[in-house]
DNA sequence: TGCAGCATGTAACCTGTTACATGATTAG
DNA sequence: CTAATCATGTAACAGGTTACATGCTGCA
């Protein structure tokens, strides 16, 4: 069986994180409750589901750690089969409803890449990242020149903060690329 | 019984849409499908379920329409009830979840306010949002200085976007508030 | 002794996704 | 005539939320 694609985006927060080290479900919830990634959901109700999810498709691997026992931990490792699933699915190409869609989980799947997969491949999700926002920017601004006479103050108001997100992240994705870029470039010089 | 607070973004966006005028699940449907609203959901599979549960619940009423009969469209239209849970919902506080969690939807709420709600709401409304936007804009800035060394060059990256976003809505908000402030004082002299 | 915190989990519920079904109408 | 589009819907499934349960340990 080939490694799965990671739809969820908790599970693929779960991955990303167990990447990085062996951790047990308090561990990561400790996590998701003091960072930014509480946008991905902390409560246990999720959490340990998705890890038994996780386990059950051989990505991670689980096992009982005894030492400062209050109770036995179950420390969850990230194993070779999804340390293959987090590479595919970070790696996937940058499609438009992404952008409108799930523009958090494009920003966490660049978030775990240094270091898990190749230069290229980062500077080329940027490069996709900033073309799909920008062009997203773009139609939402058609869309708000046509009906600006019918929407009310406060709707006219929502959508320029949209658009104008939109560009900031393009600007970023850009600026980002061009610092890899460099490195990279001296790297093999 | 009281009305209820519109819970699920997809409900309210509907109620938003009606509080507009009457539409049929098709027309809604097309809004979605044509603007930034399809962050919301498009899908026949959400809407139509959506506007059932509406109807059972009194917010919405529907009415077969013959003229231009394809089919029997089913026009909605906004009851009483629901204008008044509509109302409830767009004037709740501005919690620090909702920042964190529920940006989207904030940012609804805000797009219907025109019309439905007093100015002095909507100029409390941005006032709230501004301060717990920044506020968490500074949490996530304490976060990165503290885990900087710890973090990857991406998830570095993407805090510091993440950052940035979340004061630039803080800006626009403040910017959007002075603007109604203003014709508010305009409008009373 | 009792209470707060550690660490794990479950069950009911809600809502959204995907995919499919249906029948009518209009354009080529 | 037939294909596309209009307009409405349903069923199976997935994943998250809320609320609760459990037992252990350290502390006042």
């Amino acid at each position: 069986m080939k490694p799965p694609l990671i739809e969820s985006p908790l599970s693929l927060a779960i991955l990303g994180l167990l990447s990085i080290g062996p951790m047990s479900g308090y561990d990561l919830r400790k996590v998701f409750l003091t960072t930014a990634m509480k946008t991905f959901s902390a409560s246990p109700g999720a959490i340990y589901p998705a890890l038994r999810r996780l386990a059950k498709d051989a990505l991670i691997e689980g096992a009982v750690d005894q030492r400062n026992a209050l109770r036995p931990r179950r420390v969850f490792t990230l194993s070779r089969r999804g340390k293959a699933a987090l590479g595919q699915t970070l790696t996937q190409p940058v499609a438009r409803e992404d952008v409108v869609q799930r523009m958090g989980v494009l920003l966490l799947r660049f978030s775990f890449m240094s270091g898990l997969v190749e230069g290229r491949q980062i500077t080329g999700f940027l490069q996709a990242f900033a073309t799909e926002t920008e062009a997203y920017a773009g139609e939402m601004e058609a869309t708000l020149r046509e009906n600006a006479s019918r929407l009310p103050f406060s709707g006219r108001a929502s959508l320029e903060l949209g658009i104008e997100s939109f560009r900031m992240n393009a600007r970023w994705a850009r600026k980002i690329r061009e610092e890899l870029a460099k490195r990279q470039s001296l790297k093999r010089s």
